[in-house]
DNA sequence: CCATCATGTAACATATAAAGTTGCATGAAA
DNA sequence: TTTCATGCAACTTTATATGTTACATGATGG
């Protein structure tokens, strides 16, 4: 299967606007991301649908940080992308009528909800604002040797 | 993504052969699965190379167990499948240049890695064995309304 | 009012990986 | 030597994330 970055993406979006205030372009966000517009306007509905951030239309439009970093979470981000799945593996067949299948499913069932539920436990763990506080201290001991955010 | 169940067919697979002794052709766990031929094949090479089932060619060769089946876990055959990955999320990218991308990444794989860890923990604490018990548990309160492992 | 800018969205194209299918080679048994 | 079964390569199908194009919508500035 395809792995499904799209959280990653959004992250990575909010943390480059979280960096300093203001108003972003799809544009400007894509060049950063080094990908399309539609893509970060794709990504970016949810949260705008959510509050988490606001989008304008027109000269001078773009997008706005809406929230407070210190109470969204990374599982708060993963719920407004819609809650994708987590797991690459699933069962071959739900609400199988053979019993065999039923007994396998149980089991994998298990294992699988335990670890959805752990990643969505850690994923509330982590506000936005730990990330931003996580890239300060990166860029803090990068700017030492004199490098930028994208710097080589 | 499209969810990967070869393990969840392998491990039907298995079970079908666990409820009595004998050789199998692909045709049959096949036809059981609902699924073809060459299927079978593919995901029981691995477990073949490992030992854990032989094959054999001509007038009544087929698949036969070869384990012990309180032995091998479902981590045994989750490996023997060749360790597909099991998260459907990923990052964007891996050793990014970028400082907000290592932020991100870093922040995900913790929870990323856990939740791997923890399913791979799980698949080592249930043996084959164990699932054959349950799914004679299954098997008999089922007989009790005179139905069979596949009965609609 | 209108030209410009930016988002919103649908539609289409591409990439990747699992699952299904076909064809044929290999080898064992009757 | 015919039949049966696996081994395997190559191809098709399907699902989904990602990328792209085109155009509608609406806001701003002239």
């Amino acid at each position: 299967m395809k792995r499904d970055s799209r959280l990653s993406g959004v992250l990575h979006v909010l943390l480059h606007m979280a960096q300093q205030p203001g108003t972003f372009t799809s544009e400007t966000l894509a060049k950063a991301m080094d990908t399309n517009p539609v893509v970060i306007r794709r990504i970016m509905a949810g949260l705008r649908d959510l509050g988490y951030v606001r989008s304008e239309k027109g000269h001078g439009g773009g997008w706005t940080l809406a929230c407070d970093l210190t109470k969204v979470t990374l599982r708060d981000v993963y719920t407004a992308l819609g809650s994708p799945s987590l797991l690459a593996m699933g069962n071959r067949t739900e609400a199988p009528g053979c019993l065999v299948e039923q007994a396998v499913n149980a089991a994998l069932d298990q294992a699988f909800g335990d670890a959805q539920a752990l990643l969505l436990s850690r994923f509330g763990e982590v506000t936005l604002a730990m990330l931003g506080d996580d890239l300060r201290k990166r860029l803090g001991s990068r700017k030492l040797q004199g490098m930028s955010a994208h710097g080589a």
